[in-house]
DNA sequence: CTTGAAACGGCGAGGGT
DNA sequence: ACCCTCGCCGTTTCAAG
């Protein structure tokens, strides 16, 4: 997978910061024309440098205003590992990260409020034969910010 | 700040799926009119439950393949307690979450190898006074996943 | 990469339930 | 208050140079 270099960084900096910039005011800013633009997002698409879109979305509003980091590790070490597999059903569930160090895995997660991050508690214990040790999020300062692509 | 449902609950999934979707697209997924539509997401953007849009990037392919995740803690606690605005400038920082714990926050940062995340790691300690304990992501099953507004 | 032109979607006005 | 139809205009998209 090749690196992004010059124009390309600077669209994709540009779309990262608002993803439904239009390709006219995509083209000025980078000083091209807009079909250029156009053709060059559609390669970036296809190359899968840009896997997609997404609306940020205030989880406050959508009644999910309690975060938390869960490390989880097997049980039994013995048994075949697919807690990701096993979990994904859990919409509670924002990401899954596997990890280096003392636990094997790293979840982000999303609840209404403690009794439903109990309840999920119990439901990842159950369904991954794991143990969990959980860390509550008590506030966000800044979350997703836009890598740097500039250098 | 107002709970949202129904229909404005499936345009709010629709768009965190595809954040390009268009107001046609849209409209006939929900089973409304366009210009119906076009004013529920408006007010849902101003209401603040969509907050804006990103581009889904690649981060191998913009050259930071190496996540890590970074507790860090005072290194005198007795100190004022700024390190998320003393962070703030490091371009490699994600995600800062204040969290309960042992820890006082926990980072989520991408870099290009472990010879940046040194570099970086030392860097934060200097730029907020702090310890830090690191946890590399050797792999991510699944991140950002659309939270669950169905039920 | 650019121009240019056709098709499409965004977006507001006005009226109806 | 909410929704729909209609029409204008900017944007997307493609063909040709």
């Amino acid at each position: 997978m090749h690196a992004v270099e010059d124009i390309d960084r600077a669209i994709v900096a540009a779309l990262t910061a608002d993803g439904r910039l239009s390709y006219t005011d995509l083209a000025e800013r980078v000083g091209l024309s807009v079909s250029a633009v156009h053709q060059r997002v559609r390669r970036l698409e296809q190359r899968g440098v840009l896997k997609g879109y997404a609306a940020r979305v205030s989880f406050e509003a959508l009644d999910l205003p309690l975060t938390a980091f869960v490390a989880i590790r097997p049980f039994d070490p013995s048994q075949p590992d697919d807690a990701p597999e096993r979990l994904a059903h859990l919409p509670e569930i924002d990401s899954c990260y596997s990890v280096a160090g003392e636990d094997f895995y790293l979840l982000l997660v999303r609840v209404a409020g403690p009794a439903d991050l109990e309840r999920l508690l119990q439901e990842i214990r159950t369904s991954a034969n794991v143990t969990t040790r959980t860390t509550v999020v008590l506030s966000t300062p800044y979350e997703h910010r836009p890598p740097k692509v500039d250098p």
